[in-house]
DNA sequence: CGACCTTTTGATTGGCGTCAAAATCTGTGG
DNA sequence: CCACAGATTTTGACGCCAATCAAAAGGTCG
């Protein structure tokens, strides 16, 4: 409830034409056949961190590509608390699922500075109609998308607040490296961590106040340094077996296409 | 942990061309063109209850559509702890996801006896590639899934026991009324139910113990009546409003394309 | 009818929520 | 560069929802 730092007004877009390379959408395809692509891309937007990209129920014609950023989808119960569905990163594709009117089925707000890249509802109709790739690379997010969520719904359902924040912790932590390489220190081992204990609160469906002990627990096993979003995991293999964490599905996404 | 009825061996198949049109896969074809899909369909099978088509990191090469009964998709922890992530009726579609191994991310256990019509890997490579409604189609249904597994998501992260439960009964009630109207007596209102209260305390993360003593409680407050594989829900706005239940997401699934 | 499930009920425990306040950090403006 | 308002995190005391343990009751099916 607390996440909506400024509701700001709806952002508007801004026409650039995008010329940096969607890692989700054209992720299949080769680079030397990216060129038409470029006729497909609608809008590029810049948008500022609090930012809300759309609501809850907004009745929306476009998803869009991730291009830099954090972003946060989330739903709202009636008493007004919020559930974090996802934290999207780079190369992620945001607002394609809808309900029966067309309307978002999760708000998106941005958690830091972030750039997006637009593709109306009639541009994906016909990217998939007239580029077979783009269907195939569709069929595979979304249903990437569906395992991942089922593997949140099986944190709630089954870990203890402890295992469930290791697992948040080790999630983000690593699709950050992989995703957002430029927010991690190889040296240091530490990443720029974009979302605060109140966010992990409503992404674990935990009070913040339990997410503070837990996070000073494990601060105090050694486990993990974090500050002021900044995190490294110390020790990877007693959190990645405290949350059963399974790496290989972040970084190997299975595809029937590719 | 209870849910292993009987693990028969391996379900083997048995090939029958198919005559019942699959909901699902080909629900956008309209009846005039489905001749085309009698050549897609590769097995048909008939499962018996308690029997586990696949299990959980099992390797596999086909998915399938569900014709008739009701299957249950699992997780299951290292602690033995059995997550239910969807429960299954007719016109579902089923063992698409994968991991990187092309192993499945769930295990899929009969509820009661089921029929259903296996596609091979490569088979739907080819329709996905030579027929663009099943490309379309595939799409909407991945990401109809995610909506839902969404919708879980919440309700294990934000919702009581009471709500979660009345939830999950709204919603197989519901979807039971829809996709298999033959086990719903109009007359009065009982449908087949065909999970237990064990069942719903594997999809809740509940206790079997709090399960009951929440039934029992819908049971006196004249909310719902229960007996053995029956129930009905006599006052389903109360309910929907306890579960923050919206029926619109089941009835009316959004396609991009249809 | 008898073995086995499934559901119910009671007593007790414990993990996490709630309430409250202090401590710490952050970003901003004088 | 420091001061200050606001946000975030930490800590403590206490309460409650749901888990656990245990056993009985009720149903189902061979």
């Amino acid at each position: 409830m607390t996440r909506l730092i400024a509701c700001n007004q709806p952002v508007q877009a801004n026409c650039d034409t995008c010329t940096v390379r969607s890692r989700a959408l054209f992720g299949n395809i080769e680079d030397k056949n990216v060129r038409w692509t470029q006729g497909y891309r609608d809008k590029h937007r810049h948008i500022k961190m609090g930012d809300v990209i759309f609501h809850e129920l907004e009745t929306i014609n476009y998803a869009f590509t991730l291009y830099s950023g954090c972003l946060i989808l989330y739903k709202t119960s009636i008493s007004g608390e919020m559930q974090i569905l996802r934290i999207a990163l780079p190369g992620d594709f945001i607002g394609f699922k809808r309900n029966s009117k067309s309307q978002a089925v999760y708000g998106v707000q941005a958690a830091t500075d972030a750039r997006i890249c637009c593709f109306s509802d009639t541009t994906i109709k016909t990217m998939v109609k007239e580029q077979l790739p783009i269907a195939q690379r569709l069929i595979d997010l979304q249903s990437h998308e569906s395992v991942l969520c089922q593997e949140y719904l099986f944190n709630l359902g089954q870990k203890s607040a402890k295992e469930s924040i290791a697992y948040l912790l080790m999630d983000l932590y690593t699709r950050i490296k992989i995703q957002t390489p430029e927010y991690f220190d190889k040296e240091s081992g530490i990443v720029h961590f974009p979302i605060n204990q109140d966010d992990i609160s409503s992404a674990s469906g935990l009070t913040k106040v339990h997410v503070s002990r837990i996070i000073t627990a494990f601060r105090n096993e050694k486990l993990i340094e974090c500050g002021h979003k900044k995190l490294k995991i110390i020790n990877e293999s007693t959190m990645s077996e405290i949350a059963e964490f399974n790496i290989d599905l972040i970084k190997n996404p299975f595809s029937h296409f590719s």
